[in-house]
DNA sequence: TATAACCCTAGAGTGCAGTCTAAGGTCAAT
DNA sequence: ATTGACCTTAGACTGCACTCTAGGGTTATA
């Protein structure tokens, strides 16, 4: 069990975040110290290592929080919706692979492109990098 | 040459994107029909595109600016620099690929748990899912 | 020729995701 | 016992990326 310092220093953001993040319902509120200072578990971790990762590659907080509501059991009535909800966000996130990945192509393009020994520097800008792209 | 409602229709943005976009400088002010309009080329056309897709993969309008400004020449100076600003961006777009991926096997192995057919259901969640990948 | 559907500008307003401030309580070390 | 580093809350503030409003001009169609 740490303090909200430790885990806040453990996953590179404020205190603040981690408290908006709890006031936000992303994660929720578990044990208190005696003195009322929240106390995080190894699955608090996790979570908002989650959260960091998904924020990145561009979910909204909001999109996060259904990710992360999202649970399988036997409920016949919520596995159709659940498996709805999920293969709607794979669809997103294929798409955000595709993108990603013409990006970086695109980056590779211009590195290549850039200081690659003695043969002349091609003009080249990300535009035309992605133009290339003929995938 | 369209004018910028056709544009917007066509990149699925507002007539207000696009002019906040050229306010900062993320498209170059061009040409201008006789009345004031803005006219937009087929190059413009593939740099709102560029727009949207790294914004969507999680890049900032500051950084999609940076993006957008780099250019290679023979410009022996500032080659480095591109370089070196090139392969930087590069590593934290393959840290996205890699956490985009984590989150699709995520959600593939959500997917894959709901509704398999007749085995029943397991009980499983993001985090869960998340935790069971090895790799 | 007038009506709708477009375009322009400047500037105000909005929602998201924090970030900071004020005022105070707790804990470990000197 | 007091100093400093930590924790608490509520609420104000900030920056980003739009989004809207007001007040006006243009263009195509009935």
């Amino acid at each position: 069990m740490m303090k909200i310092g430790e885990l806040a220093a453990l996953a590179k953001v404020s205190r603040d975040t981690l408290r908006f993040y709890e006031k936000h319902g992303l994660i929720t509120p578990g044990l208190r110290s005696e003195a009322g200072y929240r106390l995080y578990s190894e699955t608090d971790v996790r979570r908002i290592g989650f959260i960091i990762g998904a924020k990145e590659v561009g979910f909204t907080l909001n999109e996060i929080h259904q990710l992360l509501e999202l649970e399988v059991t036997k409920d016949e009535k919520s596995c159709h919706d659940i498996k709805h909800f999920v293969d709607a966000k794979i669809t997103i996130v294929n798409q955000r692979l595709a993108e990603i990945k013409r990006i970086k192509k695109s980056l590779q393009t211009l590195s290549d492109a850039c200081c690659g020994g003695d043969e002349p520097a091609t003009h080249c800008t990300i535009l035309e990098a992605l133009s290339e792209q003929t995938n």
